[in-house]
DNA sequence: TTGCATCCTGTACCGGGGTACAGGCTTACC
DNA sequence: GGTAAGCCTGTACCCCGGTACAGGATGCAA
């Protein structure tokens, strides 16, 4: 099923990802431990550089590596007994990026009035009542936005 | 032309914020030292309170925290000499986020795409070609993104 | 004056996603 | 068989934005 094996290295390479990056997939369990030649060195199979085109498609999609992990092993575990969750997740997930673009959409008007208004001066306009940023709303109503976002 | 002086408590209550936050705004160089007791507490002046509100703000629309301290800086020491360069900066951040956005909305599409064409397994689909997720592309394609939206 | 809340400093830790370095062993090629 | 590149492990460090904790000192009110 596979061609030959692949090195640490080579894995690394064809996946346009950094060995270090590699090891630490190990440890945070995205990737199995491969097979080991005889002196110790890590024998990948050509699949793994697919696994990790996936790994890194689904952080695109907005999923942590805790998120990916899950569903990494979710879908190694069923081998066809239909349903990992996956649609879901991605569903849910679909939700989160909508909210975060909501939210972005909000933060570019306000840039965008803040540009229009000649606000030249953060201290000073918050003093003053003309300036359309938002000081006292965002400071008690902005508070449940997601913070990785801020 | 300050009514009575604050203590750390009391600006972090009023501003909404922790007060190890205030200390950590401190060491950040956002804050500058106030004025001391006779016992070492600090005292603020009731316009921390605004500046701190500043500080949300502009994390709020993306700055770094790095970015606000520069912002509040220049600000400070200018003084009417006119042109802190928020103009130009507000300006570049919103170009920052109109990316940001494009990106997410590009993530949107892409999670639509996978929930209506059904995958369910990412490792499987990523073998098959009938799958809309962008396996090959993004790994090569995809490495020039921000790294804090992925 | 006593007692408790608040504040002080320094230092360590969290999560998320890695990256770097030291010191030693293996592999591959000439 | 020699040598260099590549790999191994463990551990420490990076950025970012905070948060927590320990062990004292201070402030304020009763």
């Amino acid at each position: 099923m596979n061609g030959k094996w692949l090195r640490t290295g080579e894995v690394a390479e064809a996946a346009g990802v950094n060995v270090q990056t590699l090891r630490y997939y190990h440890r945070r369990g995205l990737l199995e431990e491969p097979q080991r030649s005889n002196g110790g060195h890590r024998l990948y199979p050509p699949e793994t550089v697919t696994v990790l085109r996936v790994i890194k498609v689904a952080q695109r999609l907005g999923f942590t590596l805790e998120e990916v992990a899950d569903l990494v092993e979710t879908a190694a575990h069923r081998h066809g007994k239909s349903d990992s969750g996956l649609q879901a997740r991605a569903t849910a997930k679909l939700a989160e990026v909508e909210q975060k673009i909501a939210d972005l959409q909000t933060i570019r008007d306000t840039l965008v009035q803040a540009v229009d208004a000649g606000c030249d001066d953060l201290v000073a306009c918050a003093a003053s009542s003309c300036c359309p940023l938002p000081f006292s709303g965002l400071v008690d109503g902005g508070r449940h936005v997601d913070p990785t976002w801020s």
